[in-house]
DNA sequence: CTTAGGG
DNA sequence: CCCTAAG
């Protein structure tokens, strides 16, 4: 038994944390500063968020999981789920596939993970009055009848969606007295709309189903046997499957398809029963439409009526990812059988990157900032910087708010009994780890036999607390280079729009070394519609207040590419009379106004004279629009 | 720090 | 997109 007499949540989660600002609207880092509290239920994740607090609830049992995991190849993943990481999902999906393992595989050792858990929630996490447990929230039959009471708010919410959303899962839930047939993860992220401050209150009432996140487990799993082929596979895909070396512009259907398929590890059966499924479902209500997925691209992409039954909870434009297997397990068997004709023992959700994609605008970055990482692997060893250097470093592809797993890394683990092995690595390199799946198996073998969860200790929260600089860089709000500053191209935070029509992003084609450029980011037509309305609101010359307001969720667009995009248009609309010939005019008409509807150009046009670009004076000074 | 303008 | 000059 590790000795948890450290883990005081106040101790692991400063309420620094919670004071520290989050300057842009939609920031990967938003799992950062969560309270994280630990609930009974062995598999929960919940991630909520009031106006001012954000917290993450987690089961006990995946609670002891991370923590131990922390010390194994996945430590990456655990450790930006504790700290907040735009992988969240990813790292969850992770865990939880590994927690799996441990409970089905190492039947042995889910006991004791169990019975670790439980002391865990004693010693640790004894919900304080203002915290509710997650089994007072989730209401799960057990005790804490009036927690529930006291936190209506937050309980209706949630039980509200959980019916809504996997409607007899709830009974599900309630029955399983053994926590380890529970199964369920339950996950409520956060995509934080408007959070600016993150304050250490205590309000659960606010908005905080954004981002949903269940795994049912269809039936009580019996012997499974998990052959993790696709392990390999995954991993590679995971940093492969952007245009290796490119400065991986944002492929959006590609990346996102090559990376669903690879993600998501088939387990087989020997015996050839299927005993168990895992279906991912995904939505991303975000703006509009689900993200669609190719079609037959993969089985477990969710399908339209699959999404249905869960279509009611969140309609204000935020993520819902579902894993659930239950009631859609028939459908992910046969579309197993249809596609693939392997016999599928389980089917893992489409985690990672996948998941992401789908769900999060802005979680192209990721899989930008994984290639890039990659392909810069050798230039960002493991050199332990400050965090001036950190941030400055040119030849880190890196933007400053973007490094926080590497930061954090090598902030918190300096210094720490981190195995050496583990330092020296870059924790995107941990986790695209191929082997990481059955990494994880040694290491849950491996756990039964030595104390390996002692270990896990030191890396608790505590320890890894962030400290000074680290701290802050979760939230750092320009993803450009300031003035000074040599450049730091953004090349990882590129959220992917929200309409990914255009997943024509240029693929830039580099060669060698070059790639200082940030990458080109495809405008696409509702981008440019936003911009377009944004000059009619303000004018031209006011390109942040246009930034803020309109494209405050899309991190990659600076006032500057507004105005250049501005640029553009007017050149290519022909709006202006400028040195252009009528001939570069047409080209760029053409260049452009295929991807563009006429009525964009006339709008343009109308801009155009309603707010002149170049707005000097006629005595050729610039004016300041003062509103 | 922001914008204009040129590369 | 990047950079620099200029308010």
């Amino acid at each position: 038994m590790p000795r948890m007499d450290g883990l005081d949540r106040e101790a692991h989660f400063p309420k620094k944390f919670a004071s520290m600002k989050c300057q842009r609207d939609i920031s990967p880092s938003i799992f950062s500063g969560c309270y994280v509290e630990v609930g009974s239920s062995p598999l929960n994740v919940l991630m909520s968020k009031s106006n001012d607090t954000k917290c993450l609830w987690l089961g006990k049992s995946l609670y002891l999981a991370l923590l131990t995991l922390l010390d194994s190849t996945i430590a990456g993943q655990a450790f930006c789920l504790l700290y907040g990481k735009s992988d969240f999902v990813e790292a969850l999906c992770d865990v939880v596939c590994v927690f799996d393992m441990l409970l089905k595989v190492d039947d042995s050792f889910a006991p004791a993970l169990e019975d670790e858990a439980i002391e865990v929630q004693h010693l640790v996490v004894e919900p304080k009055t203002d915290h509710v447990s997650v089994d007072g929230v989730l209401c799960l039959g057990k005790e804490n009848s009036s927690k529930c009471s006291e936190t209506d708010g937050f309980s209706y919410g949630f039980n509200d969606g959980m019916r809504k959303n996997i409607g007899g899962l709830h009974s599900n839930i309630t029955q399983g007295p053994d926590d380890l047939d529970l199964g369920v993860l339950d996950g409520f992220l956060d995509e934080v709309d408007e959070v600016d401050d993150i304050h250490a209150a205590n309000d659960f009432s606010g908005a905080y189903e954004d981002f949903i996140l269940d795994i049912e487990l269809a039936e009580k799993v019996s012997y499974l046997d998990y052959t993790p082929r696709g392990g390999s596979r995954l991993r590679n895909s995971s940093s492969e499957s952007q245009s290796p070396g490119c400065s991986g512009s944002s492929n959006g259907a590609v990346g996102m398809s090559e990376s669903s398929t690879a993600t998501i590890p088939k387990f087989e059966s020997k015996n050839g029963r299927h005993h168990k499924t895992v279906k991912c479902k995904l939505r991303c209500s975000s703006g509009d439409k689900w993200n669609s997925q190719e079609p037959g691209e993969d089985s477990m992409c969710p399908t339209s009526d699959d999404i249905e039954d869960l279509d009611e909870l969140d309609d204000d434009a935020k993520p819902l990812i579902s894993l659930v297997s239950g009631k859609n397990a028939k459908k992910v068997v046969q579309a197993a059988k249809a596609g693939t004709s392997v016999r599928q023992k389980r089917l893992r959700k489409p985690t990672k990157r996948y998941i992401e994609e789908l769900s999060d605008p802005k979680s192209k970055h990721v899989m930008e900032r994984k290639s890039d990482l990659s392909a810069n692997l050798k230039d960002k060893r493991p050199k332990i910087r400050s965090h001036d250097e950190f941030h400055s470093g040119g030849a880190l592809t890196r933007t400053p708010k973007e490094p926080i797993s590497e930061n954090i890394t090598q902030a918190t683990f300096k210094g720490t009994d981190e195995p050496l092995h583990l330092r020296s690595k870059p924790v995107s390199e941990r986790r695209t780890n191929p082997l990481f799946i059955s990494k994880g198996r040694h290491w849950s073998i491996r756990s039964q036999n030595e104390p390996c969860q002692v270990r896990a200790v030191k890396f608790a929260p505590k320890e890894l607390s962030l400290t000074g600089p680290s701290a802050q860089a979760p939230f750092e709000s320009r993803p450009r280079r300031g003035r000074p500053k040599k450049s730091l191209p953004l090349s990882f935070l590129e959220s992917e729009d929200d309409e990914s029509e255009d997943d024509c992003v240029k693929k830039r084609t580099c060669k060698k070394s070059n790639d200082r450029r940030k990458h080109q980011r495809m405008w696409t037509t509702p981008e440019v519609m936003k911009l377009i309305d944004g000059i009619a609101q303000y004018g031209t010359g006011r390109w942040t207040d246009i930034k803020k307001l309109m494209f405050s969720s899309t991190a990659y667009r600076t006032p500057i590419d507004l105005r250049d995009k501005w640029r553009n248009l007017l050149r290519a609309s022909g709006a202006q009379k400028r040195k252009s010939n009528k001939k570069e005019v047409k080209e760029k008409l053409k260049d452009v106004v295929r991807s563009l509807p006429s009525s964009v150009f006339r709008r343009v046009r109308e801009l155009a004279s309603l707010h002149p670009y170049p707005r000097f004076s006629p005595g050729g000074r610039y004016i300041r629009r003062k509103n």
